[in-house]
RNA sequence: GGCGCAUUCGUCUAGUGGCCCAGGACACCGCCCUCUCAAGGCGGAGAUCGCGGGUUCGAAUCCCGCAUGCGCUACCA
């Protein structure tokens, strides 16, 4: 068993040094793989330090403590040295199932690989508290024969009366020591009767306790404030504080890397180790990560696990990159480092001391970084992946890999993150080329003259078709330029009218190239059924005023509107409304005709609230025309 | 309440007594490029180094006090 192993920095070894360490290095890992050759060998000759990530099973590591893992393990590796993971499961109730798999997950994510752990062992196994129960009791029962440590039979509602009084009488909360003085021997047989205790470990009453972090240098407290600990549970399972210190000492743990919420626990965790006559290992209490608002990182500020950050399509490359740099800096310029630089640099003792905010858009933006900076192929099997998951299900499958491929360099520099891809692409892959609708696809440009658009259109389908046979971006640019030239378009609104026919949105990758990739029927197909929905803004009359309040033939009628406020930088007037082609349209907007206007402009204004200018309101300001084109307002 | 830790542009950071009236990056703004959006190039704005004392010829850097934030104050880790 572990514990009859001679502590390894008792060892008189050789460094392990060059090609053999870093062959070494890449042993161990994933539970997949056989036990790490460098831990089989860690026995025989290896002395650099040993470091290890000790989560608690219970759910998924966020960022904070994954980032602590992170420098855990480029310490490590920087220095040669031994990455070691534990299980720290010795609270039975908060234990999630499953969490093991998923810190494994985590860390090989992240290729962060554990030379000794639960699964593939090591010479210190068994790397799971709950199965190394023993070893606390030993250690236990050596501090009770010590007498620095005493069975406590305290209940709990005893415990919770003490702290009442100790509040109500302003003093600093903490156990008063009351089973301090209990005869070893009677609560000894008390014990053994079965009656339910634990086991606190005796603080000094006076002087202080002093340690070093590695960070913030000599620490000092006061040992009066600090109370007689728990050391074992009436469940027999130890406390964090005494399996820490067991473990650590048997695995010949050199640093102790953990979240500085642990440094008011430290001067006991000291006096453990000295009770125990063990060394001190070295104290590094890492920063927590805020969130943007400056608050704990939580799920209201998004992703907080890596696997959360792998699903969200950010590249592992990023956040090992990102969360190295999050507090730690190789020069204070260099921000954008490969594995190796980063591990070559990297040293615990330069960590930051402070807390920092996470900051998702500098993530982004390194994510896009990686992404460009990504082997094409390799980029291409990511996103047919992403598009696999991510595309609806009327795209068939399997996605055509040579699309995406080709796609690839029209949109690798328009994505920060893999999940970015569907959205921008999706009108690709879908069986029915997608139509904007009418407001939208003639847009600025051509709303007052829908009619030009529907003939721009023609005009394309015809210049686009002889092409067919020879489809390519120079040549369809080539003809689009000549056309918008013969129409006297600028070439921009021409360019955009036809996007928007093909791909039905207004931002999209280069248009020309992504036609290219396309068939040539059917983007010529989407420009004439844009054609068609451009020719039917001309086409459809106003039948003029309603006769009556009760006449509701339909009609294409927009709408003018004076009186608002232009507190948004949107003047009244220049949001028409046509009926049926502006989702924010009032379903009574059909009806206004013949209606009093005054009055139901009112009842309009208040149901177009939230994207309506408010501050007075608005009239109609004349009623329908008896013949209006698309696209122009009544004031017309 | 007590104890502890932290405190440089909005954010991440460089800085360990003179090279700093504070450097880099993200974000922001402007210009260029341009078929949209990006990416890219160039430029700009942005920090009285939390505040107040002190030490020193000289302080972001050393000391003291205060303030603020966070943490701990469990038979949780």
């Amino acid at each position: 068993m572990a514990a009859r192993l001679p502590p390894a920095r008792h060892r008189r070894v050789a460094r392990v040094r060059g090609a053999g360490a870093r062959r070494l290095r890449r042993c161990g890992g994933g539970a997949a793989r056989a036990p790490s050759r460098r831990a089989a060998l860690a026995g025989a000759f290896v002395t650099g330090p040993r470091l290890r990530y000790a989560p608690s099973p219970t759910g998924d590591p966020h960022v904070g403590n994954i980032r602590t893992a992170l420098w855990t393990w480029l310490h490590a590796r920087r220095h040669g040295g031994t990455f070691v993971l534990r299980l720290e499961d010795t609270d039975q109730g908060r234990e999630i199932p499953g969490s093991l798999e998923r810190i494994e997950a985590s860390l090989r994510w992240l290729d962060l690989d554990w030379d000794e752990g639960p699964r593939n062992g090591g010479p210190y196994a068994p790397y799971v508290q709950s199965q190394r129960l023993a070893l606390y009791h030993e250690a236990t029962d050596r501090l009770l024969a010590s007498d620095a440590a005493y069975r406590c039979f305290c209940s709990a509602a005893d415990l919770e009366a003490m702290r009442e009084r100790q509040r109500a009488a302003g003093e600093p909360p903490g156990y008063d020591g009351r089973c301090a003085s209990l005869l070893p021997d009677e609560a000894a047989a008390r014990a053994v009767t079965g009656e339910p205790h634990v086991i606190r470990f005796r603080m000094p009453r006076d002087g202080t306790t002093t340690f070093t972090d590695l960070l913030r240098g000599e620490i000092t407290y006061e040992n009066r404030l600090l109370d007689d600990f728990v050391i074992i549970k009436s469940d027999r399972f130890p406390t964090y504080h005494l399996a820490h210190v067991v473990d650590d000492h048997a695995m010949a743990i050199t640093h102790v890397t953990r979240g500085e919420e642990w440094i008011p626990s430290t001067p006991r965790h000291v006096r453990l180790f000295e009770a125990l006559g063990y060394p001190l290992p070295i104290f590094v209490h890492t920063p927590v990560i805020l969130g943007p608002d400056g608050g704990k990182l939580s799920k209201r500020h998004g992703a907080r696990s890596v696997l959360d950050f792998a699903a969200e399509g950010y590249l592992p490359e990023t956040l090992f990159n990102f969360l190295a740099i999050m507090g730690w800096s190789p020069d204070g310029a260099t921000e954008l480092l490969t594995r190796d630089a980063i591990i070559a640099a990297f040293d615990l003792q330069d960590l930051a001391a402070h807390p920092s905010v996470f900051d998702t858009q500098k993530l982004e933006w390194m994510n896009g970084v990686y992404m460009r900076a990504l082997p094409e192929a390799e980029l291409a099997s990511l996103l047919l992946d992403r598009l696999e998951r991510d595309l609806p299900p009327e795209a068939p499958r399997p996605i055509d890999a040579a699309l995406v491929a080709g796609l690839v360099p029209l949109v690798r520099e328009r994505i920060k993150l893999l999940a970015d891809i569907a959205p921008l692409v999706d009108f690709c892959f879908l069986p029915e080329p997608p139509l904007p609708d009418q407001a939208a696809l003639l847009g600025k440009a051509y709303r007052a003259r829908p009619a030009a658009a529907a003939d721009a259109l023609a005009a394309a389908v015809e210049a686009l078709r002889p092409l067919a046979a020879a489809w390519s971006a120079p040549e369809i640019e080539a003809a689009l330029r000549t056309l918008a030239t013969a129409l006297a378009e600028k070439p921009g609104d021409l360019f955009m009218l036809c996007r928007l026919a093909v791909t039905g949105k207004a931002v999209t990758p280069p248009l020309f190239e992504t036609m290219a990739l396309l068939d040539a029927a059917r983007c010529l197909a989407s420009l004439a059924a844009a054609e068609a929905l451009a020719r039917s803004a001309v086409a459809t009359p106003c039948r003029g005023p309603r006769a009556s309040p009760g006449d509701r033939t339909p009609c294409v009628c927009y709408v003018g509107w004076t009186g608002g406020d232009s507190s948004k930088g949107r003047t009244a007037d220049s949001g028409s409304v046509s009926r049926g082609s502006n989702p924010r349209s009032p379903a009574s907007l059909p009806n206004l005709h013949g209606v009093p206007v005054s009055s139901r402009m009112v009842k309009v204004s208040a149901q177009l609230a939230p994207t309506w200018p408010q501050s007075s309101p608005a009239t109609l300001v004349a009623p329908c025309p008896g013949r209006t084109s698309a696209g122009r307002s009544l004031r017309d």
